[in-house]
DNA sequence: TGGTAATAGTTGAAAATGTAACTAACAACC
DNA sequence: GGTTGTTAGTTACATTTTCAACTATTACCA
């Protein structure tokens, strides 16, 4: 098993931004799973809800550049916790206005300081200068 | 939709670390998925032999981190299309060895010129020091 | 005003993934 | 040599995701 070919995948950027994705996600997955047993797609909504306070799953989809299949699912699952409420629009009725509940912000709460600590975790693997220069530019490449 | 929390989404690095997989990873989806109906796990696997040349699954697993029922699916799919072939190993059988047929290598050599194009538009986004930084920090982040 | 197009969101079936249990082959120890 | 443990890889089943079709509502425009 010895490298022949003049291509590495280790520069290839989809390749190393995927591996990085998935190795720095998987403590975060243990808490809001083991805890809440919620899947990737529904921290992301109540983050997005508990941080933006009054979204339509549109404006999720497009934020979070999520499917709007997967956010459908997603509200369902955080509304029969009772994480969410859902409201419709009084001049467009097919818009319909979500907002956190008291125990949906609770567990934003939680998640959030877990997540900062884990962010401090992944980050001593890097220099500050790393960290200024990684944040900007997958910031960078996130814009389609 | 104004954002109100101290906290900021966009400085986590699993969220950044997702979006920015996730979108540069969609256009070289496009071609490997419209090209050859590929998956992303198929693809993996495929350049992994191409590089390597000779590798078990096992070997596949820990380089590319991938988990056992993922690879051996790809590997089933391969081998379906012809595009790489199983021998088991003489000395322990339990071992198979995976090389690359010439159909696989061929498309290989197909998927790999474009990735390499794909790679140089991801990268005019961002500053030859960027990209030595962000890749760096990638593969440190890595490494579990 | 009425008919067509567009938009927000949901649903069902098919495909892919994750988890755990399984088989087959070898290793180690008594 | 036989029992127990380990390892490589597969399979079955449950959970998620994807894709396409669907409903309900509003917008556009002759």
């Amino acid at each position: 098993m010895t490298q022949k070919d003049d291509f590495d995948l280790r520069e290839f950027l989809p390749y190393l931004l995927n591996q990085a994705a998935e190795i720095s996600s998987q403590s975060f997955q243990r808490i809001y799973k083991g805890r809440y047993g919620m899947l990737r797609t529904e921290w992301r909504v109540l983050f997005h809800l508990a941080i933006y306070e009054r979204m339509t799953a549109k404006d999720i989809c497009e934020k979070a550049i999520m499917h709007k299949t997967k956010v459908s699912r997603a509200v369902q699952r955080l509304e029969q916790r009772r994480y969410l409420q859902r409201k419709p629009d009084e001049k467009d009725r097919r818009h319909e206005w979500l907002t956190l509940t008291s125990q949906g912000r609770a567990v934003y709460e939680d998640l959030r300081a877990h997540a900062q600590q884990h962010d401090q975790i992944l980050m001593q693997k890097l220099s500050t200068e790393e960290i200024t220069v990684l944040r900007r530019a997958l910031n960078a490449l996130s814009q389609p």
